[in-house]
DNA sequence: ACGCTTAATCGTATATTTGCGATATAAGAT
DNA sequence: ATCTTATATCGCAAATATACGATTAAGCGT
């Protein structure tokens, strides 16, 4: 393979792919579900709630985090994470523009 | 690794997922693009549209069909291939879903 | 039957993802 | 200072994904 081919396309279609990919695993999308449900922010409550180790949900928590979708910050000897609303917002907006582009073209084929 | 832990979550988080992962890689979301743009279902001239070689589109619409995304249908020596809207209306009112569910959960928290 | 065109599949190389245990780090408590 | 608790990171193994060239298969025209 050796070669990326990623960068070729555009930035709105990376974008999109990226956001996709942090959604692309059910764990990713359970750590959300906790963090929206919860009033208070969570930490290691996300490791008993999840049938996984403790340093794959970090792994899990860090890759959400540089997709922007989540903030973290220590408090004390734990982590406080939170959804990133303005970003998520931003790409739930461009989610549904795309769907939206996608219909409108929609010119009935097969 | 040895085992895998995606089927310990829940459908809808399969599902979910599952259909993220299908929009993971900005190939298969100019794919779509291109499938919603023409008014015929396109075969080889996704090949052309793309910085990707035929095999390697030809493995990426293999993908979004297993998703249940596009439907293709044989048609002489080419191939035509088209959105399947039924599922992907399903999906993007999936994704929807999951997004106001977090939204009104959102209990302000960092 | 033969060649041409188109697309799928195979084989392969490399990169990335997923997962865990073990270790390191950082802060609070004793 | 040391212990405890919580989390992040490291190192590793296995699975998947990405990409390509080469080959195969399937239809069409001649």
């Amino acid at each position: 393979m050796a070669i990326h081919k990623k960068e070729e396309f555009s930035v709105k279609e990376q974008s999109l792919a990226s956001f996709a990919k942090a959604l692309s695993h059910p764990a990713r999308i359970a750590i959300l579900s906790v963090l929206a449900k919860r009033n208070q922010c969570i930490c290691g409550e996300i490791v008993e709630v999840l049938p996984l180790a403790q340093s794959t949900v970090s792994q899990h928590l860090k890759e959400l985090k540089n997709a922007g979708l989540i903030d973290g910050e220590t408090d004390g000897p734990r982590s406080c994470y939170c959804i990133n609303w303005k970003a998520f917002e931003k790409f739930n907006a461009d989610f549904n523009s795309l769907f939206e582009k996608l219909k409108e073209q929609n010119a009935k084929c097969c």
